[in-house]
DNA sequence: ATAAACCCTATAAAATAAATAGGGTTTATA
DNA sequence: TATAAACCCTATTTATTTTATAGGGTTTAT
């Protein structure tokens, strides 16, 4: 399961996606729409500025608003930033690599094998949707 | 990413499936075999048991055994069986659903819709890998 | 009888996720 | 230029979940 913080992430997309064309965007707005924590999603926000996807505007009259096109905005790369890995073992991690240390060879490993399939083929889900469906979805 | 409980009872199942013509393993030599605490181990295959994978056998001389054919034993289940939910997010899980208290009306929530497309191609992958997958790449 | 081995429930410790706190900086506007 | 609005940043606390341990109970071959 993603944690509450990715589903924010995802809320809060979708809702500067929805208001892309009236400027900035309050924090206060948008914790408001969907009942969170206002610094819970600050600290959201601020992640997803970083990672280069939202700018923002200080001082009054300021707030938050998509630099990107919602379609490159794949659901993978929203869950690797704030959740962490996609592979369901850090052994077949692309990003997040870390050996098992129960496993004297990986390479002999029949878990390992079929995780890394289950990988790909979970990875090519989740980089073929983006804001972008979720916005024609609402 | 899968919790250890899940990674400890993919690793049993497959020493299991190696073992399956020499009658009942005992948990200690899973243990050993994967640097596993014994009592941690214990809960998990008790776990296994009574969900109808592994059969066992008290007393001394006893052990468990597999009493499911592994291609028969689907990912899915054992996923599900000791870390929950496949889905990534609670509104679209068909075993474990549960509203998302942020939502006011699921039919709107185009996450929602992309989430239920998410779980259901994701769930085909994870029902058409089973232990037999594991077993055939050691 | 005895020791080996699984059975079962409860609790403790560790790690992670979620939320809160509190002040700092920037900027439009009166 | 004073003010208030709004984002910026780091640290800490709280809650939840995961991981591991504890301790005895029951069954069974020898």
């Amino acid at each position: 399961m993603l944690s509450k913080k990715t589903k924010y992430a995802l809320h809060a997309l979708t809702y500067l996606g929805k208001h892309k064309d009236e400027g900035t965007v309050l924090i206060h707005d948008i914790a408001e729409e969907y009942g969170i924590s206002h610094k819970f999603l600050e600290n959201i926000l601020l992640e997803l500025r970083k990672a280069g996807y939202l700018g923002s505007k200080k001082g009054k009259g300021g707030g938050y608003y998509l630099i990107k096109e919602p379609k490159d905005i794949p659901l993978s790369r929203i869950i690797r930033l704030l959740d962490g890995p996609i592979a369901l073992l850090p052994c077949v991690s692309l990003n997040y690599y870390e050996p098992c240390s129960e496993c004297k060879d990986e390479f002999k490993c029949g878990i390992n094998k079929v995780m890394v399939q289950v990988r790909d083929e979970t990875l090519k889900i989740l980089e073929n949707k983006s804001l972008a469906d979720i916005l024609s979805g609402e």
